[in-house]
DNA sequence: TTGTATGCGTTATCAT
DNA sequence: ATGATAACGCATACAA
């Protein structure tokens, strides 16, 4: 059924590096004999074994995406983003869920490796960057997407959450609110950590006073935001603005406002963050921070083939700006 | 720096035979002889050049899964399922997003053929049977997941929505409800009309006549829900539960329902269909269908490795069942 | 038990 | 312009 080289070379009537070359389209071929020979090729349906081709070139057109969960939202808009540049410049991807389990991951590396892939993107999660290198990695072109290693750099594609949330204050605070509600997820998580910073940092650019009574520190669930409205609602000098860490947090805050009916934005603002579908469940539709997911992977896939073609001539780390998309809630 | 069994045989001074066999665990080598190697082996690291193993063997461990996009919540589960099963059995997956695009699917097919996989899985999507034939697929291990084709028959796994939503149904029947709303997506839709399927057969099964006026065909958004609710009101014997026919639907109604004054249960009654994330921005936690994606995953990797082990034991079309589950909505 | 030889389907380096 | 040949790294049938 499946047609090799050998057979067109039989059936022409030529040697078989004739029929590489006129079907690789190279140089050194008459062009009656690369005529014929191209035509038995698509007549008889010929495919290249990749096998054969990529043992003979050591060398594949494959790279190795290595992430906790593609099912996961985030994960997968930014494997989306990969495929799509890859895709597009000749490439596969192979998708590795790693479940942030070290073992899974030296697993999936080997294999990838003695399959040969061009080149690994670590999307996420925590491989401590010596392991990395004790895999013998450092000789193996490597991008991180969002995952900050100490030690080594290794060229790496980030998404700056603070500046994120710093727009989203700063928007707030362009409104002409000056008290603005902040509820955030566990204190120790850096997400939170990041974005009270870059809530702070928005702040004191106004030369706004911080007040720890505006902010708290819930959790990442609907629940939080409802419970947190109530909470800020209670201070002597309650905020008419409130900045939600994540969507799911947003939409407990917009349903405690209505609930107590107010109305968004006029009694009360709010901005959400993350752009997920939750806020097309909410209603005003959300203000909120959007992250360039898919962004992400195309710049690191786009990373790793200069680096694999060695085009080293992108920086080695790129910082991804969040975007504020102002909606209805504001 | 990487090593291959030449290497080794050289170093421990036997043919590479020897080393392949000591390798592969297979009889005929020494105890000592073998220890030897392996120890080597381990020492330097050796991988093997999967491409060169391949290629000797005539077959790989890798299977296709082609889908419309993985970013899509539906379809990002489904693939996380097929990774699972595939990796305990040792098989790696490559993800295609076609974007159903015919051209784009033909281009993968072809370029997962001429890789050697070892088969396919169709999530989705549409080619046409007699396309799928015509690539010469039909010597190949195949298997359709939620895809449904006419004439030639081939291996599926499906999901029966018309199941999940008479158990819907039939789950508000047994609260004693006789009149309930049903808020669908656009009646062309297959989707629609599977669940409308499912709520008449319910309906039929308790001897309850159909009464088109409680069905509402509108979009798949929480303003649909919204707007459905109010129009079911409006009805001269309004319905005291409401079946939506998806979750964003379902948010709708559970607003409307709220901003109604009305309280959930107690008057009125909701069930959704999807059991995505949205339903945790609801409050209530909602009643809802929830289908078995990572399962269908599972199984459609199952049956595809069943078909290339060539232990054809499973039977030609498996159908998945979705799952009520009973929160506070109702 | 071990080694030799050959093949897997290409590519690439020589000659001719 | 074309062909013979080796090489890629491994598996395997056949000898020894």
């Amino acid at each position: 059924m499946t047609i090799t080289m050998k057979d067109i070379a039989e059936i022409v009537g030529v040697s078989e590096s004739t029929v590489s070359r006129a079907i690789n389209n190279k140089a050194g071929v008459g062009a009656k004999t690369k005529e014929e020979i191209l035509e038995v090729a698509k007549k008889r349906n010929f495919q290249p074994n990749r096998l054969a081709q990529n043992l003979a070139k050591q060398e594949t057109n494959v790279i190795g995406l290595l992430l906790p969960d593609i099912s996961s939202l985030f994960y997968s808009d930014v494997a989306r983003g990969v495929q799509d540049y890859a895709t597009k410049e000749g490439y596969q991807v192979i998708v590795c869920n790693t479940d942030d389990n070290k073992e899974h991951e030296i697993n999936y590396i080997n294999w990838l490796k003695s399959n040969k892939v061009a080149g690994m993107i670590f999307l996420g999660g925590g491989l401590v960057n010596n392991e990395i290198v004790k895999l013998g990695l450092t000789d193996y072109p490597i991008v991180l997407a969002n995952r900050l290693v100490e030690q080594v750099t290794l060229p790496s594609v980030l998404i700056d959450d603070t500046s994120g949330a710093f727009k989203a204050t700063e928007h707030l605070l362009d409104k002409e609110y000056e008290r603005i509600g902040l509820v955030l997820g566990p204190a120790n998580s850096w997400q939170s950590q990041n974005r009270l910073q870059g809530y702070k940092r928005a702040l004191q650019q106004r030369k706004i006073d911080y007040d720890s009574n505006l902010v708290l520190n819930k959790s990442w669930t609907r629940k939080s935001g409802y419970q947190g409205f109530l909470e800020l609602m209670d201070l002597e000098d309650p905020p008419r603005a409130i900045f939600a860490a994540n969507d799911l947090i947003a939409a407990g805050v917009v349903e405690a406002i209505k609930l107590g009916g107010y109305f968004i934005p006029h009694d009360i603002a709010v901005v959400g963050f993350d752009d997920t579908v939750v806020t097309s469940v909410i209603d005003p539709p959300l203000t909120t921070i959007s992250r360039p997911m898919h962004q992400l992977g195309v710049k690191s896939a786009n990373k790793l083939l200069s680096l694999i073609k060695e085009e080293n001539f992108s920086q080695e780390i790129e910082i991804l700006e969040s975007e504020l998309k102002i909606r209805e809630s504001t």
